[in-house]
DNA sequence: TTTAAAATGTGACATTTGTCATATGGATTT
DNA sequence: AAATCCATATGACAAATGTCACATTTTAAA
């Protein structure tokens, strides 16, 4: 397997090579120090994966990224970061980056490159936590941050599927009136006025 | 490195145990065939990895992980799915499944194996170039799909949004009992017993 | 054991909701 | 001009909903 690496700290680039010359199937073939560099050593190189960090001065990884996805839509680029910053993870994603891990994560390296070789695509698991609230614009709130029973939660998601109280009633065996006064309570905890707009508080903060 | 297999194919399961003790750091240790299976042999097992199908009977591989990841949130689970089918992708981040990859795709099941297990998140290559539009715009359907008007549209996501009728006809500047009638036919359009359903219905598929 | 706190139930009540039949004014078509 | 459609409106009505005050039973704690 045919490695460029491309960081513009040189430290950090001859640590991973070190690194992953310890596998047997791993041979760094290049080092580069930017943006540009990448773009150049990728059309040299033709590497099966390519590990770059993403901040960079001159080109930055993503740029940098883009365009030899675009060159070589079938490049395997692992994006490396220090800090999970949010901003960058889903414009990686759309450029098509194969992966986007923490480098501080030394000994996952290695597993990832070899994930991406055989065509998956891999996440520092922080930084897969943040997709949710990328997607949605909000994180999925527990129902023990709002001081909610097991039971309340399972009668919202009954209000939030659409069951009136009857239903709701028959399929845990509680009388109507039992559930009436549930949905009173939690309207109560969570400060909201009926039940739909219970079924959009799940939709928005629960779901 | 320990692992459980659950899998309502015998002969998938088999084949996975197979290929998976090649390696010499993995271990199998059970295998499953359902849901309710697999929240059982997790409990008992505690594997490093649970390597689980998505669609199953009884219950499906989803929920389970829900459940699972529910009462050990650190637990590693690493999806599995004959075809990329979308819907599941986005429930799958959300519940915080460590992966999501294609059956079919052998020999790229360990060394996924291998990435989960140094903590990292991963999907098949096919699965993650979906990501960027769910992300955007998740397939909305159209109001127009539905034969609604502009303005039951209007309605309907006010009644979304948790309004009742009268703030509905504030806003709208209509009276309230023009409101109830625009619900009523938005209701028999959408074959919906109330504007909770209609709430549910939004956010399931126009949002 | 006694006490306290949950979970569950009931009945009464006002409000909101959804349905229906029907009406009016405007716009469009014929 | 007549017929038709659409948006809007009204009033009456039954059903569903939310609140409240209160029992009863079960469970957990002191």
């Amino acid at each position: 397997m045919n490695i460029v690496i491309v960081d513009d700290d040189q430290l950090v680039s001859m640590s991973l090579k070190t690194i992953l010359e310890t596998q047997p199937d791993i041979r760094v073939s290049a080092i580069g120090n930017n943006g540009e560099a990448a773009i150049r050593l990728y059309d040299t190189w033709l590497p099966d994966v390519l590990l770059m960090d993403i901040r960079m001065d001159k080109m930055d990884g993503l740029a940098a990224a883009d365009a030899i996805m675009k060159k070589h839509p079938d490049a395997k680029i692992l994006l490396l970061t220090t800090f999970s910053d949010d901003e960058y993870i889903i414009n990686a994603i759309r450029i098509g980056a194969k992966g986007y891990i923490l480098k501080q994560a030394f000994e996952s390296i290695a597993p990832a490159i070899h994930a991406v070789y055989n065509g998956q695509t891999v996440f520092g698991g922080e930084i897969m936590d943040k997709i949710p609230t990328l997607i949605q614009g909000q994180e999925r709130l527990s129902y023990e941050s709002f001081h909610l029973s097991e039971k309340e939660y399972d009668i919202i998601r009954f209000v939030a599927d659409g069951c009136n109280n009857r239903e709701i009633a028959n399929e845990l065996f509680l009388s109507e009136g039992t559930v009436r006064n549930y949905i009173s309570t939690i309207l109560e905890k969570l400060k909201l006025r009926d039940r739909t707009q219970l079924a959009c508080f799940y939709y928005k903060h629960l779901k």
